[in-house]
RNA sequence: GCCCCGGUAGCUCAGUUGGAUAGAGCAGCCGCCUCCUAAGCGGCAGGUCAGACGUUCGAGUCGUCUUCGGGGCGCCA
């Protein structure tokens, strides 16, 4: 519908410029069209005049009244009028909103989807965590951010992928490893140390107790050395506490060890993301850049392209050629390749795969590396533009007043698993997308839980739930609809203002799209919702003469299917029942 | 010191790319179940949009400065 008000004002415009009212480039690339804040104001308004008139120098409510005299006649629009300043208010016309139940009822489940006019083909890359522990709170946020972001994409029409990439390799599994090893020894009776730096979470013993069960026979422990653990700093006393583990168990052992954790530890996650609904389509290893030779051929390029450079026994990137503020190190001085080396790899395999777009969803704490990122898309020859990286802002955890500290390494956090276990799939979801990603988010986890039932999901839901139970008496009635789907008289406001928003969903699905943003989908449902439970209230449906009746019962089944189409975009369920 | 995000009702937050008289939920107060689910509805009250200046017909929205809060600035990941 705005799309077709937008269209009569071109055409109005169109017909000026060529009276020689208006010039071609005065016009706007997007006409304005909004629904005014105020009732009586009609249905959309725009502000073209106002825009327009400076450039053109002509009085904005004498511009209005040009645009408005040659705009061509169109059956759903009731009445045009010339209101404040300069606004053209559009007034449509009842019988067209009326149609709007029919459109939804003859679309179903793809009401409003589809809107979008060019579609992409999107590589989604979110959550990402490294596998050192379980997913927590703050993961939960960037996951279910991603996951409804991919389903509102796809939703308008985009075709997306989503990927999740795992760091398989490096220190970080190093750690991981001794960790595991460590509990491994308390579950065989001896006496193990587990140091500052070292993974400390309950997790890690699961780990232990299942890699006993699986593998316990095939480990031989030998001697087992008294472990040094003194002097230097964290980062080397963990270091050195590696190579101690290492030579104890030799290299074999070792990784059997690592390699297990690493594919146990992803599992959690796969499980952690499941409970909450989130699935991604495939999960890229690290170690298959290192493996294939990408990460060989990366820096390669990156050299031919002449952008490296030596200094310190360390090669760098130039990426202060290309905006950075400093350069950065791909290879340091002790020969190891920086995470950021085969992070370089990974997002050039990513943009060579045939996307329009690539989306990265990063946690705040990221921002830093965009710059980086993209100046070496830049020098490896990519278009980095097709590279877009959107930071979600931190979860903060309270339990009440008392802010609760995040840490995998020191095993404090609250985990995604725990959260869903107490206030479940549902609200967890909601309560974390009914925020824009770049505000922060206290969650506090006292409030989550005691005002469950207060959760805005609830209200949603229970709309839905209670026009399954609408219909549930009617055929408890042996109320039968007849198939026509007009309405006999006028509409009233509740009826009006219920059909309305349904109207609007296409448009919401667009523009929530195109900006990123799930929670516009979220405060629509609210919306649409206090709209029904306001008519609810105010009619009895069933017991109205049966033309209305069955008009109302229309209503409010494509009322019902638009919750349905919504709440699907979110991830949440829509119960039939409550 | 530099960079990113934020500051809107007592609390948690929206605010449709600069528009008309700034909204919702929770908390508070007053009403509504003989009736399809009261996890609901109606009403009242609640504001110097952190502050200042600027841009213009018009600023919560854009710019500069100040201030407060969160995060980031490594040969860590």
């Amino acid at each position: 519908m705005k799309h077709k008000i937008r269209q009569l004002l071109k055409q109005s415009l169109d017909q000026l410029v060529e009276g020689g009212d208006l010039e071609l480039a005065m016009l706007p690339a997007q006409i304005p069209v909004e629904h005014p804040r105020r009732a009586g104001q009609g249905d959309y308004a725009s502000g073209i005049a106002l825009g327009l008139a400076r450039v053109s120098g002509q009085k904005p409510r004498d511009l209005a009244g040009k645009i408005q005299a040659a705009l061509p006649a169109a059956p759903f629009v009731e009445s045009t009028e010339i209101a404040g300043p300069g606004f053209i208010n559009f007034f449509v016309a009842e019988q067209a909103l009326i149609e709007v139940v029919s459109e939804v009822l003859d679309e179903r489940d793809k009401y409003g989807t589809k809107v979008i006019e060019n579609p992409h083909k999107v590589l989604l890359e979110y959550v990402s965590a490294n596998p050192t522990g379980p997913l927590h709170v703050g993961h939960g946020r960037g996951a279910a951010f991603g996951d409804t972001l991919a389903r509102l994409l796809r939703s308008a029409g985009h075709q997306v992928d989503t990927e999740y990439y795992v760091n398989d390799i490096g220190r970080q599994m190093d750690i991981l490893g001794v960790s595991v090893c460590m509990r491994y020894l308390e579950l065989e009776g001896q006496t193990a140390i587990v140091p500052q730096g070292v993974y400390q979470g309950m997790y890690v013993r699961d780990i232990a107790a299942r890699f006993k069960r699986r593998h316990g026979r095939e480990i031989e422990l030998g001697e087992v050395p008294r472990f040094e653990v003194d002097g230097g700093t964290l980062d080397e006393v963990v270091d050195s506490l590696i190579r101690q583990v290492r030579d104890w168990l030799g290299e074999a052992q070792f990784e059997m060890i690592r390699s297990f954790a690493l594919a146990d530890m992803v599992e959690v996650i796969r499980a952690d993301l499941e409970a909450i609904g989130v699935v991604h389509d495939s999960w890229f290893f690290e170690s298959q850049v290192t493996k294939s030779g990408e990460l060989e051929e990366a820096i390669n390029d990156l050299e031919k392209n002449g952008f490296l450079y030596r200094s310190g026994g360390a090669r760098w990137f130039q990426s202060s050629e290309f905006g950075d503020e400093k350069d950065r190190v791909l290879t340091r001085s002790n020969g190891e390749l920086t995470y950021f080396a085969s992070d370089i790899a990974y997002h050039l395999n990513k943009l060579r795969r045939g996307h329009d777009y690539v989306i990265n969803i990063w946690g705040a704490d990221h921002h830093g590396y965009i710059a980086r990122m993209k100046a070496a898309m830049q020098a490896a020859g990519e278009n980095a533009e097709r590279l877009r990286i959107y930071l979600v802002q931190f979860a903060a955890l309270y339990r009440g007043k008392q802010k609760i500290p995040m840490s995998t390494r020191a095993g404090e956090f609250v985990s995604l698993a725990e959260l869903v276990d107490e206030i479940g799939q549902d609200a967890t979801r909601f309560f974390y997308v009914l925020r824009k990603p770049d505000q922060h988010l206290d969650f506090d986890l006292e409030l989550a839980k005691s005002v469950s039932n207060e959760n805005p999901v609830y209200y949603v839901q229970y709309a839905h739930a209670r026009i399954c139970s609408v219909f549930r008496q009617m055929s408890e009635r042996g109320i039968v609809r007849s198939t026509g789907r007009n309405l006999p008289g006028r509409a009233e406001q509740v009826e009006l203002n219920l059909i309305r928003r349904i109207s609007k969903f296409p448009e919401v699905i667009e523009s929530a799209a195109q900006a990123l943003e799930p929670h516009q989908i979220a405060y629509y449902l609210r919306d649409l919702s206090t709209d029904f439970h306001s008519f609810y209230n105010r009619v009895r449906i069933l017991d109205g003469e049966p033309p209305l009746r069955d008009f109302r019962l229309n209503l409010i089944e494509a009322v019902q299917q638009v919750l349905a189409n919504g709440l699907e975009i979110l991830g949440v369920s829509a119960p039939e029942t409550m």
